[in-house]
Formats: C-alpha cells, structure tokens, sequence
DNA sequence: GCAGGTGGTGAGAGCGCTCTCGCGCCCGCG
DNA sequence: CGCGGGCGCGAGAGCGCTCTCACCACCTGC
C-alpha cells in the first residue's frame, strides 16, 4: 500500500503551459473561447505531468459531486437470493459511467440505517439518489424526500398515488400477471389459483390486481398469500392442493415461489403441465431455466429500468443527452413484460 | 425534484455559538481539547441550524475521501447470475459502514473501461479500493496497482505468487475441494471424477489442484474441463460418461455446473446419490437446495470475505479499529470452507 | 512574586479549483 | 484615421473547511 505522489495542480499546468490558471480550467472543462494553439499547449502540458483535476476542489465551488447515491433498502436478505438487484445495478451504472457519474452504493438494513442513510443524503455528497423501495410501510422514501435530494424510485412506491411529484421506474407488474393469468386461460384451464407475493411490496399487490382483472369472478379460495420464497410458495401450494383439489393453473408471484410449487405439486403426484399448469414471474435465471419442467413465466428487462432509472434522474439534474426521447420526465414510467414459455405451462 | 436549501457553514455555527471556526471544526471532530461548556455551546447551534460539514471542503484540506471504491471486473454476467458478489457487497458494506465510508462502486465491462476505473482511482477520488479480480489474464489488477492507490483483492489474483506487497482475501478452495473429494472416497467411492471451473480464474485451479491432492494418481480422463456454468456441467458430464462409464461421484467446480451434471446424469438414467454421488461448490442458494437431489456442496462464508476485504483496507489506512486481531496485515488471508451435506452424496 | 509551563481559544493562511470581471487586442465601420 | 465592440485571456476573489501558531489566561514551583 504505497501513499499516493504529490498530485500536479492546476497551477502548475498553467506554469508549464505558460499560460493562467483560468486557460487551464478553461480547457479542462472543454476548452471553449480558447484559441487552438493555447488548447494543444495546455493539452501538452496534462499529458505531460498526468494532470488530473482535484474534485473535492471543484465540487467545493461548482456544488455538484457528479455522483448519484443508490439506496438498496433490504432488511431482507431476498434482493440478494437473487440477480434482480445486480442485473439492476449494472442498468444504472451503465448509464451514469456514461454520463460520467459516480454510483455511491449505500445498502441499509434495519430502522438505524435510514437516520444513516438520511443524513447522508442530506449532506449533499451527491447530487441525486435512486432508492428502491419495496416495502409500502418503510419510511425511507419520505425521509428521502424530505432531505430535498432528486431521486427517482424503483418500483412504484406504496404512496405514490397521492403524490404526483414522485418519479419511479417500474415493471409492468399488473399487465404482466394479466398476460400470464391470459395464458393459463388461453390454454384452457378453469380452476387458476393464484400465490401472491409479500403483500406489502406493490409489486405483489399489482400482480394480485392483474390476476383478479382477468379472473374477475374466480373462487376467492383459488388465492392464496405467500412472500416471494421457495417455502412460502411450497405452503401455500399445499394450502391449495387441501383447498381446491381441482385446481388445474397456478400463477406464482414469482419464480422462487414457482419452483416452491413445483416441488409440492411433484410429491402431490400431480404432473406439470398435464394436470397443473404453472406460471411464474421474473424470468430469473438460471433458477426459471433449471426447474423441473422447465418454468414458463413473465420477464421483466431488469437492466433496463436500473438504465431508465438512472437516465431519468439525470435528466431531471439537467445533466444527460439532452431532448433525447424529449419531454420524458413523466413521473411514473413503467416498462413492459412478456410472456417467456417454457414447458410447465 | 427540489433545489437544496443553502446550508450553514461552519461560519454561520461560530457565530451563533459566539465562538471562533476553529473551535467549532474541534467540537465537530471530537471536541477534544475544548471545555465542555463550549462543546454544549457549539452542539447546540449546530442541531438548531442542521449544520453538516461539506465533505469537499473537507476532502480539500484533509486529503481523505472517506470513501473505497469497489471494482468489479465482469464482462460476463457470470457474478450477476450468483449472489456471490451480491453477498459479498453486503459484507464490504456494513464493515465500511462501521467506520463511516463510503462505498463508491465500480462495474466494468470491456477493455474500455479499464482505463476509465484506472484514470478514476489514481485522480484519488477514494482512499482505497476493493478489487475482484476474476481473470488469471486480466490487466486490471496491474493497473491498479500502478495507480498506487491501497488496494485489497478480493480472490487470489493470478499473479500474487511473484509479489509479496499484494493484500487479497480467499476462500480456501483447495482445502475446501480436498474435502469435498475426501467426502467422496469417505463414501467408497473409487472413479472420482472432477468437472473444473473456469481454468483462467485461480479459484477453479485452486480447486482442481486440490481435487489432486487427493487423487494424486488419478485416472486423467476423470478429469473435464467446463466453465461454471450449467451448461458447461452438462456437457462436460456428457463426456465423462462416455470416457468411463463407470464413474461413480463427481466433484463440480461449482453449484451451477454441478445442477448441469446431475441433469445429464439424470437423463442418463444414473441415480444420485447411489449409482453416482455429485458435490457442488459454493452453497449458492436456493440452487444448492432445490436441485434434485438436493446437492451436497463446499460452503465460503462469502459475506465474512467481503467483510474481511474491507477491514483489511481500512486497517491498512490507519482507519477502522486499532489492533484489532493485531498485526494481522498478512499479504493473503484464506478463508474456511465446511463441507454442507445434503441428499446428493 | 516572578519565570516557566499548560491548556483553551482565535486569527489567518491556505487546500485546488471555478468564475466573474476587466483589460488589451483586432476587427469593422463611419 | 479614429472609435466602438467582440473575443481571448489573466487577475483575483472566493467555495468551506482544517490546522498551525500565537496569544492569553491561569497555575505551578522556586
């Protein structure tokens, strides 16, 4: 670990250069109103001395740090059983590397983070955040709101409805449950239960509604709650199978929950897709691939909206291509599904 | 998306306390030295305006960042289809968290992006870095290195054998797939056969050298090579079974090429674990638990990894907790694998 | 009672950059 | 040939903080 050597400044680019301090800064940032000559001399002189510039002392005066946090709040260990947060992740950091932003990672667990995390934010480190918010109860959005830091959701925080200032990036959750719930209809079954998600993330909630919007007069019993997990989808199967022993479609809230049911559906003796039919969510891979069937559901381009997250924040900091896509800056976007078949429906 | 408010400086804290910048820059860092009158004094002002330092000025003068960045070299999606890098984020979080860093993240893909990360870390926008360095042939790691910015690797990287000044964290592959591979003969088993990684990442040569430790005078056609992923298992399996049909255990590089193998095997007509018994590395869940069998596998503390990368860092800075586990700045440090049984051997 | 600490405080000089301003130069026009 | 207006550049004032240093009590010891 060797200590870093004495950083050349800009003054000493300027000396070497023989030009001032301002060309410098001039043609660093650019090199606007700077007659060609002066620009290759200074140009010259950064090569030569590795010049780069000092950004604590930029931000100092330009106030902005062209970082963006990213707050995962995640009491649970879920968003880490599975890729959606990397794939998430990589979206966003495509699209700020492009835009020459930093990405302050800042991952919470538990009620003492969120104080952290608000201070943080609060303190003007960077200059805008994109927060995932799964839970409707979690208090971070607001607090984040509160701290007066642009900040674009991921996923449709629980109280956006009454705000309309709010900007998030979701999936096509509910249309994507009705695609899925479609298909189990299209292939002739009658008896389409339903295992919800963790009721009180949207995402769970918006598939619930878009099961219930093509099976609007189904048995209430043909639902049953779960929370995202292999074990809760292997619960409430059983449940099911007790419940309604002619169930002949289930549309999971999502792929581990799938996999759950297949497992009890296995046992049960029942076969996939002959006698039931499964439908999962998320195209999780290689989980959704390596099922046994394999396991029809809903993909949602994951690294797309961490893309559209990002690019929307930016937008928003005037920062980004500018008009591209112009006018953009709905507050909610929400990003399309499709139907990935495989052999369990 | 709001503009911020103008926040109070340090200034504007003085005069309400009635005292001088400097003491209140004391009481913000520590207090030490001032008499507790004051101290009151100042925190008083400080709630009452809801001052918070500005980091860059600070930067400026002090030459500290607070913040580590964390380089992931990926070009394949590989690390996003595992919660590998996931967990081992988390770790690195919540030690840097501990000490109040920051943790600045790095993706990379691609050649271009080295340069960026290495113009990025030698500007000396973070104090240190955390580095996963994948690849036996990637140039990263180097180029770090050079930037002389205090560098933890996360894995052995390839060339660590020729310099003594590289600090890395490991899991102990080696011991971990002589245990794996012990676990095997302890079930009499005799044609073990092993399905390698990666052989350009250290950790699927850790792992095949320890799967010759075991089997030092082992039958060579026991041994394909595939690329930890599932596709890779099937077809490497594919071959051992045509090579020597009488195989009976096999011992994966990993938990995906391992859930490949015992598709192929099953396919094959093979049970698992009586006609042939199959070990997985790395305990990826939920994989490892819902393969069919369940799949006996090595387990990494993998959140301990990152947590240890991180401590190490900062130690070597001079930050995080004195003399904790003292002198424990050796050049490589290997973590403990335990072997988990579950139905597949 | 005075030299020599000692512990607490404030004044002030930067850290490396950006950005406003004003000055000089050269152009075009009258 | 003189004068206004750009355009290109440099001087200098900060941005908000830390840190050294000098200063001013007050306290100890001879």
């Amino acid at each position: 670990m060797t200590d870093t050597a004495p950083r050349p400044t800009l003054e000493a680019v300027a000396a070497r250069a023989g030009v001032s301090r301002a060309t410098v800064s001039r043609v660093v940032n650019g090199g606007d109103g700077v007659r060609d000559i002066l620009v290759e001399r200074v140009r010259k002189a950064v090569e030569e001395l590795g010049y780069v510039p000092n950004q604590a002392a930029r931000s100092l005066v330009t106030r902005r740090h062209d970082a963006i946090a990213v707050v995962v709040a995640e009491p649970e260990t879920r968003v880490f059983a599975d890729p959606f947060f990397a794939l998430q992740l990589r979206g966003i950091s495509k699209e700020l590397t492009a835009h020459d932003n930093q990405l302050v990672l800042l991952l919470t667990e538990g009620r003492d983070d969120h104080a952290r995390v608000g201070r943080y934010l609060a303190g003007g480190h960077v200059d805008g955040a994109l927060v995932f918010s799964l839970h409707l109860d979690d208090p971070l959005p607001e607090l984040i709101q509160r701290a007066g830091v642009p900040t674009v959701f991921g996923g449709r925080p629980g109280w956006s409805g009454d705000r309309r200032d709010v900007v998030y990036v979701d999936s096509d959750n509910r249309g994507g449950a009705r695609d899925a719930v479609r298909h189990l209809a299209g292939l002739g079954r009658t008896r389409i239960a339903h295992i919800t998600g963790a009721l009180d993330q949207t995402s769970a909630v918006d598939r619930l509604d878009g099961y219930r919007d093509v099976m609007a007069d189904a048995d209430p019993r043909l639902i049953a709650e779960a929370d995202f997990t292999p074990a809760g989808g292997e619960r409430a199967m059983r449940e099911l199978l007790g419940r309604c022993p002619d169930v002949d479609a289930v549309f999971a809230a999502n792929d581990l929950t799938a996999s759950g049911a297949l497992r009890v559906l296995r046992e049960a003796g029942r076969r996939v897709p002959d006698d039931v039919a499964v439908v999962g969510f998320d195209d999780m891979l290689p989980l959704a691939e390596q099922t046994d069937p394999p396991l029809t559901t809903v993909r949602q381009d994951i690294e797309e909206m961490g893309r559209l997250m990002a690019r929307l924040l930016l937008r928003g900091l005037d920062r980004g291509t500018p008009r591209e896509g112009a006018g953009d800056t709905r507050s909610g976007v929400v990003l399309p599904t499709t139907l990935v078949r495989r052999a369990s429906a």
